[in-house]
DNA sequence: CGAATTTATGCAATTTATTGCATATTTATT
DNA sequence: AATAAATATGCAATAAATTGCATAAATTCG
């Protein structure tokens, strides 16, 4: 499993609670490893009881308890490991390529809605990206080692992105020629 | 679960096998929702029990029996009611990415090396896409309008291996600088 | 001839992921 | 003052996916 070298990886450099890294997740890692709370917790209370994780429990003026989770020794090494070893290819699943091969005119002008609709939230997530990309990763030649990978992660999401728009542009114009709406 | 739909999907034109499904989704449609042939066997009996497809056993002269599967008019209109509904985002799962979060001088060469080999998987993929291209979809605004929708999905796969291309050389430019081999 | 591969289907166990709920406290809103 | 929202954690049930195995007949390769 995946998920938890996932989470250790986020705790590379911070310590964190389940809340925070359920959040973090829904940000920077969370593009390429998506996951709930739920799971994020059950991952945690898994990997503490393996010693790859230590918790802390803080105690909060004003606000409930929370459970910090650091990074063991052991868990660095475990994790080491892991990136040494082979990937697994990624698995693609999108409806709304499956949509398209039941494309016919009663439907043409739904998919472009859905379509339209996936390029808005594409733009307003690729204005973010270079946003972080100006502030943080300007001069990527510069940047100390581990700082360069997450930079090509990030590199990654925003050249997937321009990818999302062209389609979505070259998709809109062929439904325009099928859409039958009068 | 859109795996039921994307069955469904594939069957629209073609009744088809369990067996033959499962092949179908290693290519075309594989690439938007990917399927192992257990799942595929355990949906096909789901389905056939709803009333979405039917059964019939063609015994084959030197081969053994296969049941092979077709849409029902009911399965057919409950496809279409899919179609017009929602789509839920990607989720995307890709060790790569969350590794290079873990770069470092001493698996730079590792990381290099997985994104070679991705890269030349993408150069296959894309060679296959691409005379699909030329032989089927050459001229897309002439196509009868299903076909169009499934010429979408190919386009985006081939853009989508387009941007994966040059991340790598990206990538691998600015890995080539940490890299640090005897 | 025997071994491996391809065609064809399936069960069972386990791991992952999702859905829905439950709890408890503080701060901000109305 | 009551309500909602954010912080913070978790259980339980179900659904989905993976892994490993099993069967069985035909074909192909050495």
């Amino acid at each position: 499993m995946a998920l938890s070298h996932a989470i250790m990886t986020a705790l590379l450099e911070d310590t964190m609670s389940g809340y925070e890294l359920a959040k973090a997740f829904d940000v920077s890692l969370g593009l390429f490893w998506r996951a709930s709370h739920q799971q994020i917790y059950q991952e945690l209370h898994k990997l503490a009881a393996k010693g790859w994780l230590q918790q802390e429990t803080v105690p909060q003026a004003g606000k409930p308890n929370k459970i910090v989770y650091a990074l063991t020794p052991v868990g660095h090494v475990a994790l080491e490991a892991w990136v040494l070893g082979g990937s697994r290819v990624q698995e693609g699943k999108d409806d709304l390529f499956v949509k398209l091969y039941n494309l016919a005119e009663h439907n043409a002008s739904h998919l472009a809605a859905e379509i339209e609709q996936r390029r808005e939230q594409m733009m307003q997530r690729l204005y973010l990206y270079e946003k972080i990309r100006r502030r943080h990763y300007a001069d990527p030649a510069t940047l100390p080692v581990r700082r360069k990978g997450v930079y090509l992660a990030l590199l990654a999401g925003i050249r997937q992105g321009e990818h999302t728009l062209s389609w979505c542009d070259e998709a809109l114009a062929l439904l325009a020629t099928v859409d039958q709406r009068p």
